[in-house]
DNA sequence: CACTCCCGCCATTTG
DNA sequence: CAAATGGCGGGAGTG
């Protein structure tokens, strides 16, 4: 159905590549599928839904599944898990690198890390994080790699950059170069930029990564949103651990400048699901409002429903998160869709768990 | 022009 | 073998 060939029959030009890129699809998915009790997912139901084609949705699912949101439990069909499978889903990464790591270094123990002092990702010499973790059974020439290449692998090393590191901004070349196996092809540089960027993406929509430049070089890079976790001694101290804030919230103020609307707009599900309360706070998009009462479908080729741009743009240094907490009481719900806005407490909900975990097994 | 990164061809893997 | 998956990179948007 979705004839894509009318895409001028109502508004002509107005096509934005934002609306279709994969964060805002990522931010409809999650909406689509938090909530209430859903804990199977169809990709054709969901391609459906989102309307985009199924290949789109691979990519959605890959991502989400290295952060343990979902898990595949067969042919067409994931399990969802939810955002409090989250935590879990990095600390098995952070063990990971960690494994990692030392194996690495006591390979070459020397390997004099004094150069490059901050961006990381040249500190582990060469073979960059791509392990064996392939069929340990010899199994004749394994040549292809496509496993290793896989989306979702890659996702998972790139946080795995962040969690096992002390800095928590790292520029697009430095991630690039250090997930790269071989570091002397172009081609392959280019095909894994563009990777990084389609993961970022998603990862932003979930507020666990920020998309960013380097203060100096201006260089682009990405910003580790969630928890640090690394080494760290977070031992004892007991007193207040709900540091991740009440509205772990997102940036918007933050973020500004770049992707806007990315977030707020999104949802607009479909039918169904319990019907989105929708505060009629500010503005509903009419994207929503035309979603609900059109029975999803509508939502094919986006519409164009230009996001709210408001007032932003006022104040841009405004530093960023890092302290949830402060950042929290500062800004709260900023979101203008319950759903959002919900389903981040249940994030939040998971993260406080999980560091009263954490501590008691200290 | 340099960045971003959507789109979908088509190789692989599955069932 | 068909269907499901998912690399990969051309090249269209953006700034």
């Amino acid at each position: 159905m979705a004839s894509l060939n009318d895409p001028d029959v109502k508004h002509p030009s107005i096509y934005s590549r934002k609306e279709k890129s994969l964060g805002v699809l990522c931010s409809n998915f999650l909406s689509l599928y938090n909530r209430d009790g859903v804990e199977s997912i169809g990709l054709d139901n969901a391609a459906n839904q989102l309307g985009v084609e199924r290949r789109r949705i691979y990519d959605i699912v890959n991502i989400l599944e290295s952060v343990g949101v979902l898990t595949k439990r067969a042919k067409n069909q994931y399990t969802w898990k939810g955002f409090n499978a989250i935590p879990h889903a990095l600390e098995e990464l952070r063990k990971q690198a960690f494994n990692e790591n030392l194996k690495v270094s006591q390979i070459c123990t020397s390997v004099t890390v004094g150069n490059e002092n901050d961006c990381l990702g040249s500190s582990n010499s060469n073979s960059s994080y791509t392990d064996r973790c392939t069929n340990s059974s010899g199994s004749s020439k394994n040549e292809s790699n496509r496993k290793e290449k896989s989306l979702g692998l890659l996702t998972k090393n790139f946080i795995k950059l962040f969690i096992s590191s002390n800095t928590d901004l790292i520029s697009l070349d430095a991630a690039a170069t250090s997930l790269l196996s071989d570091l002397h092809d172009p081609t392959a540089m280019k095909t894994k930029v563009r990777r990084l960027y389609d993961i970022a993406n998603v990862l932003s929509s979930m507020n666990l990564l920020e998309k960013t430049r380097h203060p100096q070089s201006g260089k682009p890079s990405f910003r580790w949103m969630g928890p640090k976790i690394v080494s760290q001694t977070l031992d004892t101290n007991s007193s207040k651990r709900r540091a991740f804030g009440t509205d772990i919230t997102n940036h918007e103020d933050v973020k500004r400048k770049r992707i806007d609307c990315s977030k707020e707009v999104t949802v607009a599900m479909p039918s169904n699901i319990d019907c989105v309360k929708v505060k009629n706070n500010e503005n509903i998009t009419m994207q929503q409002q035309a979603s609900r009462k059109s029975k999803a479908f509508v939502f094919g080729p986006f519409t164009p429903a230009i996001t709210q741009k408001a007032g932003n743009s006022g104040n841009k240094k405004l530093k960023q998160a890092q302290d949830w907490e402060n950042l929290a009481g500062t800004y709260h719900s900023q979101y203008n869709n319950k759903a959002l806005d919900d389903l981040f407490g249940h994030y939040v909900e998971a993260w406080k768990s999980w560091y009263a975990e954490a501590d008691k097994k200290k």
